[in-house]
DNA sequence: CATCCTTGTTGAACATCCTTGACAGTATAA
DNA sequence: TTATACTGTCAAGGATGTTCAACAAGGATG
C-alpha cells in the first residue's frame, strides 16, 4: 500500500552520489537509523524528514517524486536488460531505466490472469498510452471500464483515475509508453 | 525551515473541488482529523498518508509538489479506430491521432519481410523507443547496427541518424513511442 | 592473528503522527 | 424553538516514525 517506492528510489539517488547512511544522515540532521529503514521500506518517512534529507542530496521533493537521475545512453536493451519494476505478480518492465533526463517511460507489461493494479488511482501527472499485444484487459479510466484486446489501444490523462484488471484467464501483453517519465529505475510504484 | 506549506497547499487542492475534510478523509481512508492537523500545518503528515489524500483528489505527488491541472478526451482506441499512416507496404499505426496537443506520438507497427525505413537523418529533435513483440528486425543508429528480437527494446535521440530494416524472412512487430510527436492528424511527417 | 575503522541493520525507548470521540459553529427545515 | 445535518477543531491514547546504542560484516593496517 505504499505506493511509490521511496526507499529504493532513496537509496539509488544516496549512492550515485557517494554517500554513506551516516554521511547523509549528518547533512540532514538525521540519524543513520532513520536512513536505513526508510530504505528498506521499513517505514514511511514523515515529509518533513524526507525533505530534510533530499535537501541534503540536494534534490526537490518534485524531482524526487518525478524526475529521473543517472547516466547513459544505451540504445539497445535486450530482453533481460529491461528493468523489472512489477510487484511479482504483475511485470512491467522499463526501457532504459537508467537513462537521464527520459522525456518518457517505455514499458512492457505482462498481466497473468486475475492480476490487478488496484483502485488506487492516478500517479502522475502526463499522458499515456498504450497497444494490446496480446490477450485482453479490463481498463477503467475515470468511471469508463472497458475491456481491449489485442490490436486495441488507448491514450488519456495520467492525472485520471485508472485501474488495470486482467479478468481473463489468458496472459495479457501491453506495450505502453507515458510521459512525463515517471518511473524510477528499480522501484515499483503501484498504480499506473 | 519546512520551506514548503503542505498544509495550505492541500487544502487549496481539495477547496478547489468541492470536498469537505470530512468527504476526502473517507475517500482517502483516513480520518477528518487527520486532514484537519495537516491543513493547519499541525503536523507533517507520513509520506504514505500523504499519498493517500492525494491518490483521493486525485493528485499525483510529484504534481502536488509542483502544481499543474487536468484534461480529458478520448480514451479507448479499438483496432480498427487507429490511424493507418503507412506507405502500403510497411503498416504504422498511430493510436489518438485526433487527440489535441498530445505530448508523444504512439506506435503500432507491421513490417513485411524486407521492409526498410531507408537511412534518415536527423529529421526530428525528440526521442523515440519501441518493443519488438513479434519477429525480428535490424536497427542502425548512428552507426551501431544490431538486430532486435522479441521482447527487446531500443531508446535513443532522434536527431541520431537511424534505420529499420526488417531482413529476416517473417513479419515483425513493434510498439513504439516518440516525443514530442512527430505525426500530426491528417498528414504524416517523415520520421524513424 | 588482532585492532581499528567503516559499513548497514536492529531492539528498545522516545517522539510524532493518526484515530477516536467528543465539541462548537453554521445552515436548513419543521 | 428544536431537530437534523453539515462544517472545522481539539484532547487523549493507540499506532507509527525516529533516535539511541549496540551489533555483525567487511577492509585496511600492523
Amino acid at each position: 500500500m505504499s505506493g511509490f517506492n521511496v526507499g529504493t528510489r532513496l537509496k539509488q539517488l544516496r549512492q550515485s552520489r557517494d554517500l554513506s547512511q551516516r554521511e547523509l544522515a549528518k547533512r540532514a540532521g538525521v540519524t543513520n537509523s532513520t536512513i536505513s529503514l526508510i530504505e528498506q521500506n521499513s517505514v514511511s518517512p514523515s515529509v518533513s524528514s524526507l525533505k530534510k534529507i533530499l535537501d541534503a542530496l540536494p534534490v526537490s521533493i518534485s524531482e524526487f517524486f518525478a524526475g529521473e537521475e543517472l547516466a547513459n545512453e544505451q540504445v539497445f536493451y535486450r530482453a533481460e536488460e529491461l528493468t523489472e519494476i512489477g510487484d511479482g505478480n504483475l511485470s512491467w518492465r522499463l526501457v532504459g531505466a537508467r537513462r537521464p533526463n527520459r522525456s518518457m517511460s517505455l514499458l512492457y507489461e505482462h498481466y497473468p490472469p486475475g492480476a490487478d493494479t488496484g483502485e488506487d488511482m492516478l500517479e502522475h501527472a502526463g499522458e499515456e498510452g498504450g497497444v494490446i499485444v496480446a490477450g485482453a484487459i479490463e481498463i477503467s479510466v475515470n468511471g469508463d471500464t472497458q475491456v481491449l484486446h489485442q490490436g486495441d489501444a488507448y491514450y488519456f490523462d495520467s492525472r485520471l483515475p485508472h485501474r488495470f484488471r486482467n479478468t481473463g484467464d489468458k496472459e495479457c501483453v501491453i506495450v505502453s509508453a507515458n510521459t512525463p517519465p515517471s518511473f524510477a529505475e528499480g522501484g515499483a510504484t503501484q498504480h499506473h
